[in-house]
DNA sequence: CCTTGACCTTCCCATGATAGGAAGGATCAT
DNA sequence: ATGATCCTTCCTATCATGGGAAGGTCAAGG
């Protein structure tokens, strides 16, 4: 009888429109194994369980996931996303705290990219002085051999 | 009579100019850490030792040790230095073949740079969107939210 | 000679975000 | 009923770096 109750649960869940982890991950763009990292980290709340133990999804935490995703495609550590979460859930929280964080993380992401672009020059203006081709003489291996200068 | 020799061992490196792991490291930029790890994963050379067991850095391995930080500073990572320590070692290497190691690795900092360039277009046009003050509202967290479109 | 402090050694653990895989149980469709 | 496909937990790896503990070594000064 526990047995036929532990199938019924799940089929109920199924019909009133729960997911289980696979279908929250395929809806929400985050991979089971991530989803299941994130509760344990404590990213995300822990969602209800079947009597089997199998996770039940209802939109509202797949919206959640949503949220992280996107959150992340935009370069937010966990533990910004994390805030990010907490205001997104607050709904009195003050606009100009969202602003503030997405400022600064603009700043963060100005900041990286201008220590790419300067890598990538250098390496250019490198590069632009190897003949390559077959013989051994570059001025790219003599310079990285160098002290850092300048 | 083993003592007498163990000092004497260290004292006379020091005498020849060679260096020990914290010289090492205040002269190539790569903390000691680093060092012993780099040795570790066979990225560089195993050094000397004293019979004390102390590393031994004469000025040509603290070159190569500068050599790998300058590669890491271009954002180079482990695999690709070790291919660019053999080419350097290699007098007879082609230079065409650093080039396309070059140039490949320049065009990665171009795909990083424009993925990075994308989050900040589209955050900065979200935080334009974002009014800033004490009411709640706010698009930045209202398109988070949102199915990633467009 | 002995202490002190600065160095060295190895070894283990942590980070951040993600993935692979093993072992075992549950569910589902045929 | 059985095989395929899920699910569960737990361990391991990645990449580059750092922190720290426990213990050995060295130079200098009392």
């Amino acid at each position: 009888m526990n047995d036929r109750r532990q199938v019924l649960e799940l089929a109920e869940a199924r019909r009133e429109g729960f997911h289980n982890i696979g279908e929250a991950a395929d809806a929400s763009g985050v991979s089971a194994k991530m989803i299941r990292h994130y509760e344990d980290i404590g990213l995300v709340p822990k969602v209800g369980r079947t009597s089997a133990g199998y996770r039940i999804y209802r939109e509202a935490d797949v919206h959640v996931l949503r949220f992280v995703r996107r959150a992340r495609d935009f370069g937010f550590s966990m533990k910004e996303i994390k805030a990010l979460l907490g205001l997104w859930i607050d709904r009195r929280r003050a606009s100009a705290d969202v602003k503030r964080m997405v400022t600064g993380h603009i700043a963060q992401l100005d900041a990286r990219i201008a220590e790419l672009q300067a890598m990538r020059g250098t390496l250019q203006r490198l590069a632009g002085s190897c003949h390559g081709d077959k013989r051994p003489e570059c001025p790219i291996l003599e310079d990285l051999a160098q002290e850092p200068r300048q």
